[in-house]
DNA sequence: GCCAACGTTGGC
DNA sequence: GCCAACGTTGGC
């Protein structure tokens, strides 16, 4: 099993969302990046576990932890023509972008902050790639070891 | 294959 | 809204 952090903006698509969603189930849509697409596609797997990161909001940072319910299957908001994620260049025969379905495990009962987990760039959670300068990858892998200690944060 | 221009991300 | 740090595109 596999340990990922997974970045949404609230505003698109928060964790509030996630909660509110039939079986608190999503399909996690809108990954246009081939090194996130191989990620999803190749090395996602049923019974991952994701932190749920807010991005591009007031209060960056983990907002929870998802878990992975459906592996890597073709991303259809790319054929849809009228959707906002559409791509003319990925159809149902050869589809170009993928995503995975997640269900919310744990909600924190506050957020990790960004500043928080930054509190540790130089330790515990060194090497993060979130922590990373110039990191854009909207989905990164996490070791055992930073996982643990972020939810000892939590 | 190079690389300039352009678009996007995401913290601030 | 700014801007650094990327990734992508397309002419050559």
């Amino acid at each position: 099993m596999k340990y990922w952090l997974m970045k949404s903006e609230p505003s698109v698509f928060g964790i509030d969302d996630l909660a509110a969603a039939p079986k608190r189930t999503s399909c996690w849509d809108g990954v246009r990046n081939y090194q996130v697409r191989n990620m999803l596609r190749d090395e996602f797997a049923v019974g991952d576990l994701a932190f749920f990161y807010h991005s591009s909001c007031e209060v960056p940072g983990i907002a929870g932890i998802v878990e992975v319910t459906k592996q890597g299957y073709p991303d259809h908001t790319a054929f849809d023509r009228k959707h906002p994620h559409h791509d003319p260049a990925s159809t149902p025969d050869n589809p170009r972008w993928y995503m995975v379905d997640v269900r919310l495990k744990q909600r924190f009962s506050r957020v990790i902050t960004l500043d928080e987990l930054r509190v540790h760039a130089a330790g515990k959670l060194r090497d993060l790639l979130i922590l990373r300068r110039g990191n854009r990858l909207s989905i990164t892998p996490v070791d055992g070891a930073h996982w643990k200690f972020i939810n000892s944060l939590a």
